[in-house]
DNA sequence: TTCCGTAGTTCAGAAATTCGGAACTGTTGA
DNA sequence: TCAACAGTTCCGAATTTCTGAACTACGGAA
């Protein structure tokens, strides 16, 4: 398994945020993430809402999230454990995310401080 | 030509607006209508940035735009006028387009009252 | 009217992308 | 050493995107 590559973020182009997000299911991946707080597991969304998601497709939607610069993954033991790259993102594209997990009405609670 | 559909602002969708916007050059094509203020037409536009863009392409362009919710065209006499639905919009999804555009460096000028 | 030019759309096939099952890799625990 | 599990990679099928060419729509000139 080749490294997994993560853009500075620097190099985080708004068209790849924005493809990555343009996938609810991939949108609703990175909310989840985002409210989990903690990274979470590929395999702990098998089913995340009411269908099946291959595993193969999972493993890409997090690797399009990945390389897009929205999450970082980092092997832990056996699994992979995903988290945001939230406070980087909001730096560099002020309201952005936050923008679009509300456009979704998947903003996470402890984001509704305002 | 069959008449132009455009949807009702309660009917778009997020994932709509960031597909369309996912594309630079579409993502340009807003911007300019944005800052156009009026109508700008298809024409106008042979060569954004530096590429000579097919009409075809072109037209399509027009097409992601006009369905996602983010464009709204109109027939006058031989050529269509395109105008954006920010205003709608910014109900519906506050803040996303002024975020998207900030993104990409290409918030018009006069949007930046803050 | 008819014809011409301009603006833009539609069509069709080639190229590129996405999807997902099957096989594979890497890690842990027995 | 082996089995089980988490996730990745591979690869062919299905879908989508791109764009040149043909077409439609409108307006103006004769």
């Amino acid at each position: 398994m080749r490294p997994l590559f993560h853009p500075a973020i620097e190099d985080i182009q708004p068209e790849a945020i924005l493809y990555a997000l343009s996938d609810p299911e991939r949108a609703a991946i990175f909310a989840w993430l985002a409210g989990a707080g903690c990274g979470g597991t590929c395999s702990a969304l098998a089913d995340l809402g009411d269908r099946t998601i291959p595993k193969s497709s999972l493993s890409n939607h997090f690797k399009v999230l990945r390389e897009s610069g929205l999450i970082r993954s980092e092997r832990q033991g056996v699994e992979m454990r995903n988290q945001t790259r939230c406070a980087e993102l909001d730096e560099r594209f002020p309201g952005l995310i936050k923008a679009i997990l509300t456009a979704y009405g998947q903003l996470p609670e402890q984001w509704k401080v305002d």
